[in-house]
DNA sequence: AGCGGTCAAGTTGAT
DNA sequence: ATCAACTTGACCGCT
């Protein structure tokens, strides 16, 4: 298993920055580009900082925020990168940190927020979500991210016509989406007895999430699951983990806990050539508890 | 420096 | 009707 950070640090002084639109449009324009230009700039340095920390501490891959270019995509607020004040040195430091995660193997990945639908009827949502998807790809093509994923979003009381819209929505997203373009299972809606068919036929990898599974049941089995995501895949298979926040039996076992209790990683996984991305709150702490326990183990 | 209100976006389900 | 939750609480204006 190779482990995945998520986004963040807890202890370790590496900070991601952003602006909020409203505060951005207060400002000439000349300002705002002028202050995107050194909030992107200052998180192109920072993922460096935090792959440099991931390759030291033998973490495998890294989670990088939707927000590392801040208010990309709104329409009060939104710009090439190209054309920002830094616009080539912030191209470069993206492109140094894809040249290092390459060097030392450490996979990059997004996970594009809520908002993201492509099950949507109403079709300024999803040509939202397909801008939106596009800025990833452009990141993602600088830091040779091979993962976005996303979830299959609301059901609008039909889950078969809405997943039916995102077979027909993935018609329109570009190369460079749909070469990294994943499904994950959601602890609310979407199963992944309902997603696997539709992986299967386009073609997308299913992001098997253990957890959402628990909460949201469907019939299958984990290991079931586990060996049907792994077919879905043709290249190394994206899971995720996490722990309830106050026990299975405690109010909403959907929260995330501090840390990665080790019972809740299925077995089967252990020996597998996947990449586990941990979602717990300690973030940089719970990756390094458990990897301890995952050596003690061998 | 520290506080509380606010923040672009969609959908769901608990209250 | 409101609100928290979601992959991540951080930002911002005020004191």
């Amino acid at each position: 298993m190779r482990l995945g950070l998520c986004c963040k640090f807890v202890d370790e002084p590496i900070r991601f920055r952003t602006a909020t639109v409203t505060s951005l449009a207060r400002l000439s324009q000349r300002d705002a580009r002028q202050k995107l230009s050194q909030l992107c700039l200052t998180n192109a340095s920072s993922l460096a900082r935090a792959l440099h920390y991931c390759a030291e501490q033998g973490i495998g891959a890294f989670r990088i925020n939707s927000q590392i270019l801040p208010a990309k995509t709104h329409p009060a607020t939104c710009y090439r990168v190209k054309e920002l004040p830094d616009g080539k040195e912030i191209i470069d430091q993206f492109e140094e940190c894809g040249r290092f995660a390459r060097d030392r193997d450490i996979r990059t990945l997004f996970h594009p927020d809520q908002f993201i639908l492509l099950s949507s009827a109403d079709d300024r949502i999803t040509r939202r979500s397909i801008e939106e998807l596009d800025y990833h790809a452009e990141v993602a093509e600088w830091t040779g991210a091979d993962v976005i994923n996303i979830h299959g979003g609301g059901a609008y009381g039909n889950k078969q016509e809405a997943l039916e819209r995102v077979r027909r929505n993935l018609k329109r997203l570009s190369t460079a989406v749909k070469t990294r373009l994943t499904f994950e299972n959601d602890d609310r809606v979407y199963t992944p007895a309902d997603l696997l068919p539709l992986c299967r036929d386009a073609g997308i990898p299913f992001v098997y999430d253990v957890h959402h599974h628990r909460c949201l049941p469907d019939g299958l089995s984990i290991d079931d699951t586990t060996q049907q995501a792994l077919a879905t895949w043709n290249r190394e298979p994206v899971f995720h983990v996490s722990s309830p926040k106050a026990g299975w039996r405690g109010p909403n076992p959907s929260r995330h806990h501090d840390y990665i209790q080790p019972r809740d990683i299925p077995v089967s996984w252990l020996d597998l050539d996947v990449t586990v991305e941990i979602e717990a709150k300690a973030k940089e702490h719970a990756l390094r508890r458990l990897t301890a326990w995952l050596a003690r183990r061998r």
